[in-house]
DNA sequence: CCTATATGGTATCGAGTCGATACGACAGTC
DNA sequence: GACTGTCGTATCGACTCGATACCATATAGG
């Protein structure tokens, strides 16, 4: 019975299960879904190029058809839009509507967020890096997508082009400051 | 628009969202759900104590009707015993069967450990430490049971007792080694 | 001892996730 | 224009999950 010693990496692991868990039972507030709400952080979160179904089933690990039923409930609700990607048409484009955002501000993740508050400022900025090694660490590993901040990109150039700031090297397309900060389907971390 | 400067405390609340979610999506192998390899994980390290529906719903964060179905198809598909507790015949005790402790070896989340072990060892135990924080915080300001390990327990008292080396002094009753590294439904963190 | 009350568990219902499967619409390539 | 891959949708069945109502048993107070 090797499982007795529970190892270090192995009580880490239950912690950070465990703290889903918790996050996950609090996202039922609202009357929305766990799944409902991190459908609409993402969408906050994420670049123009980013607000499709495709790229959130890539983000969440779920199958298309789930997530189109997914956002089917959320446009019902008046949380969320839905149009036609004028340059694909096969493509939709997602936008939160002003219901949508104003709910935001009630994100009961927010809970978790004072808690964080408490933590050493020493202390939390290590733990974001150690955080985001082992994420993006698993979802390399499991091929899927990191989806990380677009001026974290090899592709991020302080290029002026249009009036704007920055330049995307991947797409061709011009980047405000805000885009920089937002993440991204297409981003891979630079060297 | 304060959001557009994402705090580093919201940086991490999303972090540990998305691990959270990782987990979720790696859970649905060998035809479970994620709540199924919660509540195999929670038995494996619950003490006799605590392996009743009504822990497990604590534990969980869900009500007694939900936690009842899932418990009847995990005993369905024969990984879980359920019996009437002797002492108090309300109570049931919750037992993993054979195939259900074999089924745990292939945990997905071991999957995650191997990630976690590429971490340094001393940032790993600050990392420990830190989520232990975090997590028993946020489950207190819920009113919620920690479910923390007997050993911390101010109730454990290094007293031998029916050939026991150690005793809980809230339940009256000896305690093994093991014991000691089991969780608990009645935990309080030591002062 | 008996009754109130609290606690542990179950049954049923409806909304909704979720994967699987099959399909339609459209883009890009030859 | 046909081929092929990608984006999105519709439908089905298993199951979660909260809500509600309910039963069984323990415990406390008179």
């Amino acid at each position: 019975m090797e499982a007795m010693e529970t190892s270090e990496t192995e009580r880490l692991a239950a912690l950070i299960e465990r703290l889903g868990r918790l996050i996950y039972a609090q996202a039922h507030a609202e009357n929305l879904l766990p799944v409902h709400w991190e459908t609409l952080r993402f969408l906050h979160r994420a670049n123009r190029f980013s607000r499709s179904p495709a790229a959130l089933a890539a983000y969440l690990g779920l199958t298309k058809g789930t997530v189109s039923q997914t956002l089917n409930t959320l446009i019902n609700k008046g949380l969320l839009e839905k149009r036609t990607h004028p340059k694909d048409r096969r493509s939709r484009q997602l936008a939160l509507t002003a219901r949508g955002n104003q709910l935001l501000e009630q994100d009961p993740l927010s809970q978790l967020c004072s808690t964080l508050h408490g933590l050493d400022t020493a202390r939390r900025s290590a733990l974001v890096q150690d955080l985001e090694q082992v994420l993006s660490g698993s979802l390399i590993a499991q091929g899927r997508t990191p989806f990380g901040q677009c001026k974290e990109c090899r592709y991020f150039a302080k290029t002026h082009r249009a009036g704007q700031p920055h330049y995307c090297e991947l797409l061709g397309e011009p980047l405000s400051e805000f885009d920089g900060l937002q993440i991204c389907q297409e981003q891979q971390p630079a060297a």
